[in-house]
RNA sequence: CGGGGUGUAGCGCAGUUGGUAGCGUACCUGGUUUGGGACCAGGUGGUCGCGUGUUCGAGUCACGCCACCCCGACCA
């Protein structure tokens, strides 16, 4: 965990952004709020593609692509979905340029004017349900479990690398069920497998819970979420599930005929997750010597360094260290061996400790002489001689407790970072100093939550789905209360 | 769209009362180095955001414009 937190707390921004950069992620675009994702930063998205698609697929989905482009007439169909995305979309008004005579240079050609604008996609409900309509008829039309990976727009009026940029990567699955029950199911599922692959794989705890009214998805009936702490004390909305009801069934009129031979509307989820996540992967786990990878996302396990004085001592630790590389590749990890001698080996080491690799070995003299290698986990940056027999399995074990030990510290972080107020003054004074998610109790009423947030920034994260019933007044009006829910000022 | 700020070398910045365009870093060459971001010497690189004005002379002063960043509204 980086040391200097609190003090780095007010320009946790900055820090994060540098780091983003100097790590080699990404970096911001000649356009406005676009994001030019590096390679070693889409080796990231390219690893949690991989893991989560093969999550999706056992999980019976099967992958589609669907247009970019959405006629304006399919976005208006569903009058929540207008107005929670209507304010943040490109639209597609023309399809040509041409030279200006008076020499302007490449100019629009009114001519060719759209006859009906297109929307740039900022998700896909209304382009696949329209497409859906003419798939379903039957119940045996039904389930259709369909995920797509695809790129979406949405003009956001403030974004920052990765947790908000205005064109992102996302995957989006639009399933539609015949009963409630069944959607609902699905629903859950969906965020239990994105619980899952926070927890396992990016070695981040989250809460799972479901969203109040004003805080879902324009068009759900539910929004499910799995809600993240970042290390500054801010929350992550890491990705979402949404039970859609019948809501765009009716608003695109897809109806099935039951094997009671009943028409009725379909019942619809949604879910998706973007590279919003390697966000949370970078403010859940870094320090100040740069990015913490979890073993199970890292796009290289270990990088082998040579420390040498002269081309025959290179020449040596050049067979040993592809002999350890081989070893380990064989155990199914990546490796890379940086023998450039443009950079020196202290250089390499601060240079792979920014990117997080978990775990490097450095070979010189002296371990040519006892045969073993000096070995530093990125977690703690312990640093150790080890005997080279025996690497191959000793590293995969280590690796393993990494992807643990990391999982552990933000747990215990979150842990300590989860505070129970009862009185509004506690609530301001927590909110305030230190964040972190605040538990407590709330009258249900959208008019509080908003008072809250506009005297605190802090939003309702989520009502957790494992709450305990438990009686108590709302910290803000104090009118009766069944259950806490779960406060924090947000990304 | 409101409030604040910044535009000078690839990046980060300094530039005093207006008087030859600077520093750090990066980059290139040569040498010595290599167990935690090496050192020495030499070198490349600028339409000072754009425009107009004041002046013998503008990075510096005045006016106008543009771009970007931060805070807010919006949000995965």
């Amino acid at each position: 965990m980086a040391k200097d937190l609190v003090s780095r707390q007010d320009n946790y921004s900055q820090w994060y952004n540098d780091l983003v950069i100097k790590a080699g992620l990404a970096e911001s675009s000649a356009v406005r709020g676009c994001m030019v994702i590096k390679p070693y930063g889409y080796a990231i998205w390219e690893k949690m593609h991989e893991v989560l698609d093969k999550m999706f697929k056992e999980t019976g989905h099967e992958n589609a692509y669907f247009p970019l482009f959405i006629p304006k007439s399919f976005f208006s169909r569903e009058a929540e979905h207008v107005e929670g995305f209507a304010k943040e979309c490109a639209v597609v008004t023309h399809y040509r340029l041409k030279n200006d005579e008076n020499g302007k240079g490449l100019v629009v050609d009114e001519t060719a004017k759209l006859e009906e604008e297109l929307i740039v996609r900022p998700t896909s409900e209304t382009i696949i349900w329209n497409t859906y309509k003419g798939w379903i008829q039957s119940y045996r039309d039904l389930p259709i479990l369909i995920n797509q990976w695809a790129n979406v727009v949405r003009w956001e009026m403030r974004t920052r690398l990765f947790l908000r940029t205005t064109e992102f990567l996302w995957q989006e699955g639009h399933t539609a069920h015949a009963t409630s029950e069944e959607a609902l199911e699905e629903t859950l599922r969906m965020l239990n497998v994105y619980a899952s692959f926070a927890e396992n794989y990016m070695a981040v705890p989250v809460i799972k819970g479901v969203k109040t009214e004003s805080e879902k998805f324009a068009g759900a009936v539910d929004t499910y979420t799995i809600e993240t702490l970042m290390q500054d004390g801010k929350a992550l909305q890491g990705g979402t599930s949404h039970f859609l009801g019948q809501n765009f069934a009716k608003a695109f009129d897809v109806k099935y005929l039951s094997k009671e031979q009943k028409l009725d509307y379909v019942w619809a989820t949604s879910w998706g997750v973007t590279t919003r996540l390697i966000g949370a992967l970078i403010m859940a786990h870094s320090d100040d010597n740069g990015l913490i990878l979890p073993p199970k996302l890292a796009p290289i396990h270990v990088v082998i360094i040579p420390i040498h004085k002269n081309e025959e001592e290179l020449a040596q630790i050049n067979a040993k260290a592809e002999s350890i590389k081989k070893s380990l590749i064989a155990k199914g990890l990546s490796v890379k061996y940086d023998n450039r001698d443009t950079h020196k080996p202290g250089w390499k080491f601060a240079e792979y400790e920014l990117k997080g690799i978990p775990v490097r070995l450095a070979i010189g003299p002296r371990d040519l002489l006892n045969n073993s290698v000096e070995l530093v986990r990125r977690d703690t940056l312990e640093k150790k001689i080890v005997p080279v027999d025996g690497i191959d399995t000793l590293i995969p074990d280590l690796l393993d407790e990494i992807q643990q030990n990391m999982y552990q510290k933000a747990l215990q972080f979150r842990e300590k970072n989860t505070i129970p107020v009862n009185t509004w003054e506690e609530f301001k004074e927590v909110i305030a100093s230190k964040g972190g998610f605040v538990s407590a109790h709330w009258d249900g009423t959208p008019e509080t939550e908003e008072k809250i947030k506009d005297e605190t920034k802090a939003t309702i994260r989520c009502i957790p789905l494992d709450n305990k019933p438990e009686e108590g007044k709302c910290i803000y009006s104090g009118k009766p209360s069944r259950q806490r829910v779960l406060f924090a000022i947000a990304y």
